[in-house]
DNA sequence: CTATCATATGAACATATATTCATTTGTTTG
DNA sequence: CAAACAAATGAATATATGTTCATATGATAG
């Protein structure tokens, strides 16, 4: 048998209703599309114990790599990505470059996670 | 100029202490593996999008579809991965079977992030 | 100014993953 | 039982993404 355009169901949606109802109060695609973008950030082991590690206080980039016990380079990379998303922000001293949480939100979602997962 | 071992902050840490202090405080690789894997799951457009639209009430896999506009075989991959991480939970009724979200973790995780993005 | 060190960045590569297409499974109805 | 339909699954493909290597930038010390 071949397969047709969308025969999902036919034309006649079995809850039409509840599917339109829905529609309306998802919110944007945009919005959607940032939110799942932000989860991505918390989607990597190495970007998750990142955090973690800074759940503890400040630390320079190379500590960090030390504790990941992953090249400095992938640490820096991961820091950007970090820091485009106001996850975490840094300040300079000297040759060394120290970064800590952006704000409250990394720990409560990271405590959100960490409570299903242990459920 | 050659590329050492590990050039980074040579052999004497410029934080040993502090990187000691946290490697103590870290939970477990696997945990943070697993946490990972947990976010890995939000950080899908379509995925996000399910959820918010399950937040409504339970919907059955081709509501679903007509809702996020894409195949039904898409869908089901994604209510497999949800289904697997117990994010969401299912009931069947004869040919329809009707997914809801599993628990309240869900929503605060989904909340926690929206909140993050919206500020 | 030059050397050195901490960090950042660019390119390349390898892996992971989301979607589509085709097909199968499971259920109901004639 | 056969047809029809909702959902699930497998294979293939295309894209995204994390790491490494090499190099660049920025800062301090001599």
């Amino acid at each position: 048998m071949e397969q047709r355009d969308l025969p999902c169901c036919e034309e006649n949606l079995i809850h039409s209703d509840a599917v339109e109802r829905v529609r309306g109060l998802l919110p944007r695609d945009e919005t959607l599309y940032d939110l799942a973008e932000l989860f991505k950030i918390f989607g990597d082991s190495t970007r998750v114990k990142i955090l973690y590690a800074l759940l503890e206080g400040e630390l320079c980039v190379c500590d960090i790599a030390k504790l990941m016990e992953v090249t400095q380079s992938a640490v820096s990379h991961q820091l950007r990505v970090l820091k485009t998303s106001k996850l975490v922000k840094f300040r300079r001293e000297g040759k060394t470059v120290y970064y800590s949480l952006a704000d409250e939100h990394v720990t409560r979602i990271l405590s959100q996670g960490m409570e299903h997962i242990q459920e």
